[in-house]
RNA sequence: GGACGCAUAGCUCAGCGGUAGAGCACUGCCUUCACACGGCAGGGGUCGCAGGUUCAAAUCCUGCUGCGUCCA
């Protein structure tokens, strides 16, 4: 039977190097249009494997940190691609919400301004130069909106021509944005799911509010800061007494929404006071004395005042003990006009509690702070003696002190409405649902367990800004015209996404729109977690299409970073539990961070990032891959361009090398020869290794085995040992193998390659579905490495060798006659004329098949073994060699 | 204050119960017909510190120190 002789390729005719930059282009132009990366919707849900892609914020510029994540993402889509799976690898875009909202502030140099009119055509450019430091123009609402979307394009494509280089394997045809009417269609539909089940509720509750984003935030949102404070002992009053005590607090400027008063119930020192009013300095409220175990003896004082609010410890004893509110702080974060003998403020002594505070009207909260400490250490102050409540200089204080994680000044507690979704009375079944998800690297579960077990507060969801999904709700106007929150209107499901502010709600009309025995519409928009903690239902159509939903729901990935396991793992968590009572996907990659050569974070308010193109034209798209590829999942990793440097001599020896291995003449032949036999069932266990970790998502160490045995098992050794026979030598003098050793040689090689190619076409795209296309696309009837099945060890169709050990043994005697030469300082590739090579008897006669193999290598012409004992089992030592003159 | 991670050669990192590893950097040698963007050889480490378990610990346990992160 004779077979076709393989195709090869003319080493002359190919480039010295590969020429990266011109093959990315020229590949993903192939891939985009053959749709090589495209999910196919008609086969089985079994087949498929869905990755739940973050979807990056696109006002924010991309740096390595994400050519990062998403490398390790793809590496784990095109494993799974290649083993048969139907992979679904959606892209998003991250547009809504704040971070747009600022960059478009500053971009065009305007703000949102919602009294003022809708301009048709706006047509805005970036506000460059002078144009910058005018005052902001300001546009309407909907103006705003579109500038957002306009700019948001832009971005869009910027990041999609990034990735696209990158070379992810992302089905670009199956792209969203976060604020796009499909995105707010599912987003509204969520939350008229979640009232309905009760899950979603408003309420006027103090909250917590950003003076200067002047908005409500979640507790998630929410970072502390050490910041220095002072504690200022301001002294008391006891209603109907002579006595005093003195409180110890960081925020005077409280004092005038003071509500109660509080210490430990053991603690000797105030127990007595318990029942009684203390009448507050300055504006001689009486107020509350009661225990709490809350209240810490050795912290201060040990006795403390209640305000609303300072801190969330005054909500809770607000809530507790039933006190009244007295807000004096407004939403911008100014104290605003009381009067003191109203309901809301009693007073012992009205007019003077006034003219104190007319001291501190108005002013922000750090200039009512001095102003106050000022009033204190006046005389006339004092709660019921003549003298200055102030009772001894403020002492400093290290306090840990909530902000917004955006925002620049305090947090403040203001009662607002707010809309809510309950989470904390599911507490117990959202850790459940994190146990039947496994987290990868398995610690990171703890960073989500612990965040669910200290939830304390609902997630507040609704926001008081612009650009996002609307809060799909209406409120009917009494006879009177009175807002009724009590009992919103909610929209039909086929009318989503409304906006609330310009469409009607069902029975009424637009003219009926602030009008008595009308409607007004919400004008709160959400949270983007809201929106964003849908991803997995987005890419699948939840509440649009249920076939579709059906086969791409839970996902079987999400890959993310650590710092947002919190907020965006944890409400895509909660949201798939509340919706449907499942886990939004089976598995959760998370990836580690990339840090500055000195080991900080990589981020755009440090001006320590790297931007990604330029590393792509340095060092080429497979190199930088490989960096990433070498991270394991979790391990935060430092930049380091030495390691793009190792990547591009990957790239390099597998150009060679595989140039090499496809330009020898052959036929498909029986695999019969020792050596060949040897190195496949290396070739084979090699196979089952990597298959077993890139299943398990350790794609770093699948890179680092395959890397590993591709250098010392392949070109520095398999290459170099079958060279005598793969090589059909015209030199005078070698030794001609008969066809069917040259058969089995060649054989052993192109398999070799084509099985280590797809080992690491995971991680370089770009080379390895080059070199593919030369001869094995062809051959193989795979146009794309990418789509070529992953190795099997069935595959490696060969007979075991009949020494186990063969190959290593192999290398082992042909480096020792290596070594011999460079000790001798002569060149690898002298002939020897005269070897006296020994081991032991056993060794040689488990080398025996092989031996012959070892001395051609090393161009031994003439030889003898000998036994010996002394030499360490499985290894060989030159005793003699001598060379043949130098040709 | 609590939790988690990291600490191994000058650098970046792997190994995670059985005689210390890779790449880079360093030193010496070799132009060899795939590759000098290469090959061969070599030097360099009491595996953060202190205890413990074990026949055996970089690896398991306890405590401590330093760095980082998350949460109070």
């Amino acid at each position: 039977m004779t077979q076709t002789p393989f195709k090869t390729v003319d080493p002359s005719a190919l480039p010295k190097h590969f020429e990266s930059q011109e093959a990315e282009k020229r590949w993903n132009e192939v891939w985009q249009t053959t749709g090589t990366y495209h999910y196919d919707p008609s086969r089985p849900r079994e087949d498929n494997f869905v990755v739940d892609t973050p979807p990056p914020t696109v006002s924010g510029s991309l740096h390595v940190g994400h050519v990062f994540s998403y490398t390790h993402a793809d590496v784990i889509a095109r494993f799974q691609r290649m083993t048969g799976k139907n992979v679904f690898y959606p892209m998003g875009w991250d547009d809504n919400g704040l971070p747009t909202e600022r960059r478009v502030q500053n971009y065009f140099n305007v703000r949102c301004e919602p009294t003022e009119k809708y301009i048709p055509d706006l047509k805005l450019t970036e506000a460059t130069g002078d144009k910058k430091k005018e005052r902001p123009r300001l546009v309407g609402r909907q103006n705003f909106i579109e500038l957002c979307e306009q700019l948001t394009r832009v971005d869009e494509k910027a990041f999609e021509q990034l990735f696209q280089r990158l070379g992810l394997s992302v089905d670009w045809r199956q792209t969203y944005e976060t604020i796009n009417a499909r995105s707010r269609k599912q987003a509204q539909l969520s939350f008229l799911d979640l009232y309905k089940k009760g899950y979603a509720y408003q309420s006027v509750a103090p909250t917590m509010w950003d003076v200067d984003f002047q908005t409500a935030v979640a507790q998630a949102e929410v970072h502390d800061r050490p910041k220095q404070g002072h504690f200022h002992h301001i002294e008391f009053g006891v209603q109907g007494s002579d006595e005093t005590f003195t409180i110890a607090t960081t925020r005077p400027e409280l004092l005038p929404a003071c509500v109660g008063v509080t210490a430990h119930p053991s603690d000797a020192r105030y127990q007595h006071l318990f029942g009684k009013l203390a009448i507050t300095p300055l504006f001689r409220a009486p107020v509350p004395i009661f225990p709490s175990e809350l209240a810490d003896p050795e912290k201060g004082s040990g006795i403390l005042m209640v305000c609303t609010f300072g801190d969330q410890t005054d909500v809770l004893w607000w809530r507790q003990e039933k006190l009244p509110s007295r807000q004096i702080i407004g939403k911008s974060g100014r104290l605003e006009p009381i009067e003191f003998g109203s309901a809301g403020f009693p007073s012992e002594n009205p007019k003077a509690a006034q003219e104190f505070y007319s001291a501190l009207v108005g002013k922000s909260v750090t200039q009512a702070r001095e102003a106050i400490v000022n009033l204190l250490r006046d005389p006339a102050g004092g709660a019921t003696h003549q003298r200055a409540p102030l009772v001894r200089d403020p002492i400093p204080v290290e306090q840990a002190v909530k902000y917004f994680e955006k925002g620049e000044r305090p947090l403040e507690f203001l009662s607002t409405r707010q809309w809510f979704v309950r989470l904390v009375q599911e507490k117990e079944n959202l850790l459940k649902k994190g146990e039947e998800i496994a987290w990868h690297p398995e610690f990171m579960h703890a960073r989500y367990r612990d965040w669910t077990q200290n939830l304390s507060i609902d997630w507040c969801v609704s926001r008081q800004r612009y650009f996002g999904v609307p809060i799909p709700v209406w409120f009917p106007l009494s006879k009177e015209g009175a807002v009724d929150w009590e009992n919103p209107i909610l929209p039909d499901e086929a009318s989503l996404p409304v906006d609330p502010m310009a469409d009607a709600p069902p029975g009424y009309d637009e003219s009926q729109r602030g009008q008595p025995g009308g409607f007004v519409g919400e004008t709160d928009i959400f949270d983007t977690w809201f929106t964003s903690s849908l991803t997995p239902q987005i890419g699948s159509h939840w509440g649009l299409d249920e076939e579709r939903h059906k086969k791409l729901f839970p996902a079987d990935i999400r890959p993310q970073s650590h710092e947002i396991i919190r907020t965006w793992a944890f409400y895509t968590i909660a949201k798939a539990m509340l919706h449907s009572g499942t886990v939004p996907w089976k598995n959760i990659v998370i990836s580690g961070w990339i840090l500055d050569p000195d080991r900080k974070k990589m981020s755009k308010s440090q001006g320590n990032v790297v931007t990604p193109m330029h590393l792509f034209d340095e060092h080429g798209v497979d190199a930088v891959r490989y960096w990433a590829a070498s991270a394991r999942l979790g391990a935060d990793t430092a930049f380091d361009p030495q390691v793009f440097k190792i990547g591009r001599r990957l790239t390099t020896k597998l150009w060679n090398a595989a140039k090499f291995v496809l330009s020898h003449a052959g036929e498909k032949g029986p695999i019969k020869n020792e050596l060949d036999r040897a190195f496949l069932a290396e070739l084979r266990s090699l196979v089952e290794r990597v298959t077993e970790l890139q299943a398990n998502f350790h794609y770093a160490q699948a890179l680092q085995e395959t890397e590993t045995f591709f250098w010392t098992q392949f070109t520095d050794t398999y290459l170099e040992l079958s060279k005598p026979r793969a090589w059909q030598s015209d030199v005078p003098g070698s030794v001609q193998y008969p066809a069917e050793e040259r058969n089995s040689a060649v054989t052993t090689l192109r398999l070799g390659l084509s099985v280590l190619l797809r080992l690491l076409a995971p991680t370089l795209p770009y080379i390895t579905e080059e070199i593919w296309s030369w001869v094995f696309a062809e051959e193989t009837g795979q146009k794309t490495i990418h789509r070529a099945p992953w190795p099997s060890a069935n595959e490696i169709d060969a007979p075991p060798p009949s020494e186990p050990d063969a190959f290593a043994l192999c290398v082992a005697a042909f480096s020792s006659i290596n070594k011999a030469k460079a000790d001798h300082q002569v060149s690898a590739g002298r002939v020897v004329s005269a070897l006296t090579l020994r081991a032991s008897a056993k060794t040689l006669e488990r080398a025996q098949a092989v031996m012959a193999s070892a001395l051609e290598a090393a161009r031994v012409t003439s030889s003898e073994l000998s036994a010996s004992d002394e030499v360490p089992e499985g290894t060989f030592v030159v005793e003699k060699i001598e060379f043949a003159p130098k040709a």
